[in-house]
DNA sequence: CTCACATATGCTCAGAATGAGCATTGGAGA
DNA sequence: TCTCCAATGCTCATTCTGAGCATATGTGAG
């Protein structure tokens, strides 16, 4: 087999101040220029790490001092010339991106911590609907769309921006968060997919240029499809397994609790019902403790129950009619 | 970075007469030996596959004739030593592996379809609890939780087996076939365990031995562990996606329909309310004919109706409380 | 000390979805 | 014409959800 490098890129993530945020590096791109954002990556070791996800752990700690709990595999991204230094002579560089969630802690080396819907604007809509959604993306997606060569690519690409930006009718689907980035590089709408076009060599194509101020801050290489490969399956995962707790301290109270899913998720829930749903799901226990640092009634402060995992097979979905 | 390869595997599937098929190869263990069955591999040429799925179906088309539609990425499997010429100097072996659906048809090459529940009898309940459970599992699971070095970990392994194969009063958790085979894997109890401490040369340290008959139909290296992690992800994935309908013939019955999802998610469903879900739903709609070959009262042929995917964004799931 | 305020927590109610099972329909073949 | 067999239709109790009103219990201002 010829030869190809193996590298892990991880998506850190932690939620504080309901701000989702993850971990970030500072990167000089392979081209020159001013340094990017990126999300920290390291080599598989392959003679000293015994699994991937220990490599991962191992430059993680190396790099940022940081000691991860949760993690679980995200995707192996292996398309040719992610990486433009492919082009010159470079190995095929296949990576394997995995998910991390941990509490904020304050981290060593250069990295640093980012909001993370700075990268995706367009994902928030705890306030309500974004604007740039109307102000700048629906817009440009339009001419996108009348670009097309056949009049069926200009019917599809309508039909589908309508469908995963939520834009006509059609409900917002907060999971395709990487299905609304792609269609924005294709649409040559964000940075990188203009600077990977001249980094490639190819001649100009884009239709109009990215927009001012550009959708999203941009990142080094592929990273922010990456990113956005996380967001979409934290955000399906927090559907149907206790994962938030991972990003919680291990007491807190309901909306501390709601806000973090909010945070992720990007809408807003009724608080009664979400209380509802977590406790008769058996997913935490009082503390009898409270918190008095509400501004309003104390808080009782909760703790995540770890015997759900036992006594509820999927806490979350079911088959049509299961006979039992 | 030093070297390892990049494999790819396909986990193709197919249901034919209401048995859960996959393609498999015959191949020779690395240390010699009677051949086992495999799952179709071939390696990533970086030079010519543009994309890793593009890998994917290049060799599957050229091993097999089959011309695969429906792919989508499972895992990326990295553990060392999961091909045992690693410790005789080989390269590091990653194998990037992948879901296939597919309507049955005859392949060229070495490859034939097995009924993938030969792989995993445990995990039909299709007619009720499967005898091996009871009579295999079971009693073999109790010596492994009483044979943990400490008393935590008795209880630990007790716990996990109950929970895992739904032992006690727990359910039955139709996703969890990996899980599954990881605990008859550390038991000892499938003959993949004891051969791979053979070929790393580890003395034997296994309990008892695999039982007679040996629990499923082994297969070469890490196989049916990738298998496994197939089979949960693909019932995973019938919850919330109509990815059926990729193995089923254009216009099929809604008895077809259903049974071809029990035969992937191994339980039976209840027919009216499981055609009350699939109408309504809007996943299908009727085409008017009839189909005569039912043996009672002929029912009427459906198809998919494909803009479901733009009605709803996502058939199935949603967050407790979203304020619309 | 009392009141406004802010949030926590409790509770109700209508409507939708789900689990079960009975009833009716329409062919094929005796 | 009758019987068998599955398809299809429908009902009913139960549970789950979405919304919103009501009450409880702190803090801080006056």
């Amino acid at each position: 087999m010829p030869d190809a490098a193996i590298g892990l890129n991880a998506v850190i993530v932690a939620v504080t101040e309901e701000v989702p945020r993850i971990l970030t590096i500072r990167r000089e791109p392979p081209g020159g220029g001013p340094a990017e954002d990126a999300l920290p990556f390291g080599p598989l070791e392959p003679e000293t790490d015994r699994t991937l996800d220990r490599g991962l752990r191992r430059w993680v700690r190396e790099q940022t001092g940081l000691e991860l709990g949760y993690v679980e595999q995200l995707y192996t991204f292996g398309d040719r010339n992610r990486d433009p230094r492919e082009s010159h002579g470079g190995p095929r560089l296949v990576s394997v991106a995995y998910l991390a969630l941990v509490r904020e802690v304050s981290v060593s080396g250069g990295a640093r911590w980012r909001d993370w819907y700075e990268f995706f604007p367009w994902e928030d809509w705890r306030d309500g609907h974004p604007g740039v959604l109307d102000r700048s993306i629906a817009p440009a997606l339009d001419p996108w769309a009348a670009s097309a060569a056949e009049p069926r690519g200009r019917q599809e690409r309508q039909e589908r921006a309508e469908i995963v930006f939520g834009l006509g009718g059609v409900g917002w689907d907060g999971e395709r968060v990487l299905e609304r980035y792609e269609i924005l590089y294709e649409a040559g709408l964000v940075p990188e997919a203009r600077r990977d076009r001249i980094e490639r060599g190819e001649k100009e194509m884009l239709p109009s240029g990215t927009p001012e101020p550009p959708l999203g801050r941009p990142m080094s290489l592929d990273h922010r499809r990456i990113l956005a490969t996380a967001l979409g399956r934290l955000r399906g995962k927090l559907k149907y397994r206790p994962v938030v707790f991972e990003l919680l301290p291990p007491t807190f109270t309901l909306l501390q609790l709601q806000r973090v899913v909010e945070a992720l998720s990007g809408v807003r829930l009724h608080k009664q019902n979400f209380r509802r749903l977590v406790e008769n799901a058996g997913l935490v226990e009082g503390t009898g403790r409270l918190d008095a640092e509400t501004g309003g009634r104390p808080a009782e402060l909760f703790g995540f129950r770890r015997e759900v995992l036992r006594e509820r097979p999927a806490p979350g979905v079911g088959l049509p009619g299961v006979r039992r």
